[in-house]
DNA sequence: AATGATCTTCAGGTTGGCTTTAGGTGGCCT
DNA sequence: AGGCCACCTAAAGCCAACCTGAAGATCATT
């Protein structure tokens, strides 16, 4: 127990380190309703969880179309118990004891396949926005942000040139059990506005009139 | 060397049997050469090649723009060797010796993941229409348009060429339930006309009097 | 406990897209 | 020719979506 919170902070952590918001979810039943309510770049599932495994959850998560990346971490290691693991719908798998750094390569390696590429620190046009230092800058000039305005812009910014609805902005940026106002999503979008538009006499960030809103180079 | 020839019986025995055309190359350079000149659903790279080793066939695919999932099939074990693999661009290695299970379950993993499409734009004629930016442009020129405005050009455009009916445009651009005045669709047909047309000197939208409207990409 | 930063809620103001209206145009049939 | 009907399009009202400044709530730090 102890030694899966353990795990579970050193890949939070990690994937943190690499720019992605982390979900962590203690059993599997908890685990299915959070992978159903959210869209999720890659999701990590040991096998021995409580209330519900990780193949059922596998299984179930297929079964209801949902084909985000998944890897199984998984404490057998026979050559049919892997396989199977696979053939369940896992995208990979990972037999314990295994090595963190294995661990993060791996799951670049999902997530990289998952979609489009997904460089360190994304450009778009000239902003740079650099997950793994939570800052951004436009051309030479360093903008501060705050971690909540920060998450609003890398989900654009990860799918720049798109309209990014209102829902999915919320659904990244913040808590899957946020309930709130979607009106501070508008907030946000200000807020943006007035550090990475306004002062550099720009209009990157444009609204889709009930669509949502998109991120542009030009 | 007959190693490896049985190895890729293996492999090509084991797809056909799953359904999938095999293709086999004795050394990187061939394989290089038939990847970059046909469209693979998944590349098995042996680290260990004559004349280009699997490291280097895989960074020239990357570098060429290539995304087709590719299998490593490495000797070495050592932690960071498989990381390695992993972050020059594979989607997935495995280590000698491996059993012939795993490889295809992998293998079968992969496929599935890369078959995976991504929103695709429409063409007609030289006017594009991309569904994920909301956006859509004849030529070079960017053209900007409401969302029921694209809502009915992309139902125009998926069936360029055809005829589709007011009804049929109704139901795909307006809430199921909307049972207000179908001139509305006219009006929407005019406002297009005025954007994607006549700025151009074109009539690529046509009236087809008693049965609807077609999109033409002449 | 106090301070400052960040997050969230609220409310008034504004905009812009959706829809309706109504008069005009042109094909098609008798 | 005349009349009917489908279609075109400019204009205008309405309303939901959006913007934004400010105040209240929460959190972290000292």
């Amino acid at each position: 127990m102890e030694d899966e919170e353990r795990l579970a902070d050193l890949v939070k952590g990690g994937l943190a380190g690499e720019g992605f918001a982390v979900d962590v979810a203690h059993d599997g039943r908890d685990g299915l309703w959070m992978a159903t309510e959210n869209t999720y770049d890659v999701i990590v599932l040991d096998v021995m969880l409580p209330r519900m495994n990780g193949y059922a959850v596998c299984a179930k998560l297929r079964e209801a179309g949902d084909w985000t990346p998944i890897m199984m971490l998984t404490a057998k290691d026979g050559i049919y118990d892997e396989a199977e693991a696979l053939d369940n719908g896992a995208d990979d798998y990972l037999a314990k004891p295994f090595s963190y750094v294995v661990l993060l390569a791996r799951l670049r390696a999902l997530v990289r396949r998952g979609g489009r590429e997904r460089p360190v620190s994304i450009t778009v046009g000239d902003l740079v926005v650099d997950p793994a230092a939570l800052k951004c800058r436009r051309g030479e000039v360093e903008i501060g942000l705050t971690p909540k305005e920060f998450a609003v812009l890398h989900a654009l910014a990860r799918r720049s040139g798109e309209v990014v609805s209102k829902g999915e902005l919320l659904a990244q940026a913040w808590d899957f059990s946020y309930d709130g106002d979607p009106n501070i999503v508008e907030v946000y979008i200000s807020a943006l506005r007035r550090k990475i538009d306004t002062p550099f006499g720009r209009t990157t960030l444009m609204t889709v009139r009930g669509a949502g809103y998109r991120l542009e180079a030009a």
